[in-house]
DNA sequence: CTGTTAGCGCATTCAG
DNA sequence: CTGAATGCGCTAACAG
């Protein structure tokens, strides 16, 4: 691989001047800075980033720890992330927690090793999450999705609570008597805040409420436990995606139609429009959430030292078929 | 940040053996490393993996570079490949080129100025993709799902050609009489196989293939193309996931209903069978890819130098309700 | 078995 | 404006 020291020689000038040259931070002749460019682009050198983080104590790339790469939530917030960072000059390792504590905490630590710049999380856990190894550390930290307790960071989010509550009560008025929730792991701030928001808005009634894992499995089996009960739910609230399409799965298993139980999930998905009926969601601002946390992450990269700041951004209630109660179907 | 140094001054050793002791590369008195170990935890020390990737001229990563991060095909892909990866020691860095060579060249370069250990890549077309500067530079290079005409290096994809004979097969035996192929770019290998082996399947019948983009978009506009013909298909085969959707859009902004038109799709797909009629795929064993293109390249860091490997693993047609003429549906 | 020395490739002093 | 010297943190070669 060729070197600075390479096109130093081939330019005839000293390394320093070539790294003047790639750099632009302080003025090189004109003539010089021709020449060294034509060495550069004869030789086809490329610096070395791994030398050039070694010695600026600082690398040009973010972790960004997300929870399942199969939620398509994530992977669209990803593509958020990635666009802006490319903006900047920053490249994005994605890291895949698969909602698992430990592997999140490999992946801190990889971040930590390799003296990145930046990180986004969603974290696996609201307290007991090792983001502040990170921040001891000097990297700046943005949660997104999900809050953290145990440290004082930027966080991008909606409002879960009022989200959830809206959907709830979007339920009740089209007439449904005992709607349910499948929330996530009450560990996670959307998980505790997405049955709140249902518990608000249920009033007096009963509540059927279910904690699952974010993911198919847990929606397939927190369903099944809801549509075995005495007193069934005729509708059901479902906190994401994934559980969504365990809750189908459930539904379609127990001989129910998805016609007699009311459905409306947190996400959006490709395919909510393709099953029948059409699934209606609360959609979020996926590669939006990516940006903005991405632009906070800049800031603190830059050097801001405010205060956390909390951002809410707003989700949209999409209303397509599955929670019309008495909609011809 | 704690450096090596700092350990070696604490422990009241040379850094060297502290180096040893981490590494374990040569012996060290047990007494000493003892000592060094305390020393690590008491300072909650932590290599530097740039220094260290600077020093030995190797990194510990790799760069995985997929298609499109929304296609369950290519995240299902990574995380085999991660797994695989960790069990090495390695990390991965997940870049998505967005079906977009230029966004896949500068990926290339990035692992290029991150020297890193090796790349796993489903290139965006078969020649005039620049995996050859990572060959130059020493990089392994694994093409995975879609072949590389420009460079020898090793392949894990399926029989791309005969799994779309296979499938077109399976609908002539349905009967149905003029089944279509929505394939994907004809710069991919795998889209020019899989039209290959729809024509070969279809013996002397009027072709109706179309080349979209692998997106879907893509999918959406080359079926309301051909439901527009004169004489429309009565069947089509998609040759991915994503086209697939924008195909059941089609059909159903059409007005024609899913059940008038039989439908195969290539890719498994986790709400395959949540539609209605269920959706026939083509499977592929996504995890395995993954791991077994994570092997080859293993062997390659490890300095295997044998001419390139094509591995070809098996599909498998997965018959739901779409790909039924006949059925009670 | 251990310490000393050197240098990976680069950016940043400091002189000139 | 330019070059020589220095060192980021670590590991490998060499002595001892």
């Amino acid at each position: 691989m060729t070197t600075i020291r390479d096109v130093a020689d081939h330019a005839g000038v000293s390394p320093a001047t070539v790294s003047r040259v790639i750099n632009g931070r302080s003025e090189v002749d004109p003539s010089l800075a021709a020449r060294v460019r034509d060495s550069i682009a004869h030789l086809d050198y490329r610096p070395s980033r791994v030398a050039r983080s070694l010695r600026s104590q600082r690398s040009m790339v973010w972790g960004l720890i997300i929870s399942d790469i199969r939620n398509p939530f994530f992977t669209d917030m990803a593509r958020g992330v990635e666009d802006t960072a490319a903006d900047e000059g920053y490249s994005v390792v994605l890291c895949n927690a698969d909602e698992d504590a430990a592997k999140e905490q490999r992946y801190i630590e990889l971040i930590l090793d390799e003296r990145m710049a930046g990180c986004i999380i969603t974290p696996a856990h609201t307290s007991d999450s090792n983001v502040g190894a990170l921040l001891e550390a000097g990297i700046p930290v943005v949660a997104v999705d999900r809050e953290v307790q145990s440290a004082a960071i930027d966080v991008v989010r909606l409002d879960n609570q009022e989200a959830a509550a809206h959907a709830t009560r979007h339920l009740l008025e089209q007439g449904y008597q005992r709607p349910a929730c499948i929330s996530g792991p009450a560990s996670t701030s959307t998980g505790a805040d997405r049955a709140a928001g249902y518990l608000e808005a249920l009033g007096g009634r009963e509540p059927l409420l279910r904690y699952a894992d974010f993911k198919v499995a847990g929606g397939y089996d927190a369903t099944q436990a809801l549509l075995r009960l005495a007193a069934p739910p005729d509708a059901i609230m479902v906190a994401n995606n994934l559980m969504t399409i365990g809750a189908l799965r459930a539904i379609d298993n127990a001989g129910r139609s998805a016609h007699e139980v009311g459905l409306i999930s947190f996400d959006e998905l490709p395919w909510a429009d393709l099953v029948e009926p059409a699934l209606s969601t609360i959609g979020q601002p996926t590669y939006k959430i990516g940006e903005a946390a991405s632009k906070l992450l800049m800031k603190r990269i830059r050097g801001r030292t405010d205060p956390p700041e909390i951002l809410t951004l707003e989700s949209k209630l999409r209303v397509r078929q599955s929670s019309l109660r008495d909609a011809i179907r």
